[in-house]
DNA sequence: CCGAACTTTCAGTATTTACTGAAAGTGTTG
DNA sequence: CAACACTTTCAGTAAATACTGAAAGTTCGG
């Protein structure tokens, strides 16, 4: 009866454990991040000990090379690290568990990877049509300016509160919750 | 001599402008927004004046279905607004052009529709293991209730800053920057 | 320097997502 | 109410993206 109970609990728990992993992979692709990368980060993010390629190619049904693309480009992220144990040949991976943590490292690699190249195009359709004239001319500036001051502002924003610590940052929020 | 100038400074000023719309739309897609969704976007926030569904059409090279589908998903957005012009029959449409604004409506849409869902898994989540016992429930548990802390947080964070308007955003602002 | 254990790559394929174009729908005007 | 001007829908198709599986590459112990 207990065994029984236990046994229960283990099931349900395995069915809204992977539940989560499936619905968070699908948020992932509303925000441009591939379905399986935000899987694997979920599935490693709840595991209480680190996986290895195997062992996440089994637990989400998917490709030796999907797994392998995917958790190169998590490490690459700084979301996982790869850890070596003594005796045993493969990789095991493991999840920054710190929420924090998880936040500012995004925070950082979006910046560089999309808000860095959005600026860039920006100043340089600022600089292509500084000598240009004429009322449509004039209004692109204008607004490509505002853009990119609005957008480098708040990638300093970002780039502050990145830099900050957990602690720091909840005394900063609370100002701003007032 | 003075037209060719002119005219090579129009074929230029095309060009650029060009460039902006195609590449903005190539950095939608790395955010979850549809190539050509941020695509008239760029346009119209750049255009001197209210565009028809034809005018869209023809400077993007794209299909009747295509232009009109996301131009209703943009005002859906509230990122355009429809014009209607006397004596004409067409809608015509019309961007927000003020920075702020615009990111303040992008500010609650993705709330709405993202995070508020994701927030709902992570409370569903908890709800359904709460009874559970076993070490692996128990991380599960303590991880699901700390992601639903940060993103709860962050939500509220957000939903207050998107209630600014732009002056009062700026002086927030000057703290953070310190 | 062979073979085993593991990682990496990538051509081919599947899946998802976006787009087209034509037909159907709607409302207006003479 | 017929012709017109426009909007909306959607089945079919195209394009982009992600995934597979097998082969090639690497590393290491014996």
């Amino acid at each position: 009866m207990s065994n029984q109970n236990t046994a229960t609990q283990l099931r349900l728990f395995e069915e809204v454990r992977d539940d989560f992993v499936a619905q968070w992979g699908a948020f992932g692709s509303h925000w441009g991040i591939n379905r399986t990368m935000a899987q694997i980060h979920a599935l490693l993010m709840i595991s209480t000990k680190a996986l290895s390629t195997d062992e996440v190619m089994d637990s989400l049904g998917i490709s030796r090379g999907n797994a392998h693309t995917n958790l190169k480009e998590l490490v690459g992220w700084g979301l996982l690290r790869i850890i070596v144990r003594r005796g045993e040949r493969k990789d095991f991976f493991e999840a920054e568990k710190d929420v924090w943590k998880i936040f500012t490292i995004i925070l950082r690699e979006r910046q560089r990877r999309e808000i860095d190249p959005a600026l860039e195009l920006l100043r340089d359709c600022q600089r292509d049509t500084e000598d240009l004239q004429g009322a449509d001319a004039e209004a692109f500036r204008k607004q490509i300016r505002e853009l990119e001051q609005f957008v480098s502002f708040a990638r300093n924003v970002g780039g502050n509160v990145g830099k900050l610590s957990y602690g720091p940052a909840m005394k900063l929020a609370a100002k701003i919750l007032g």
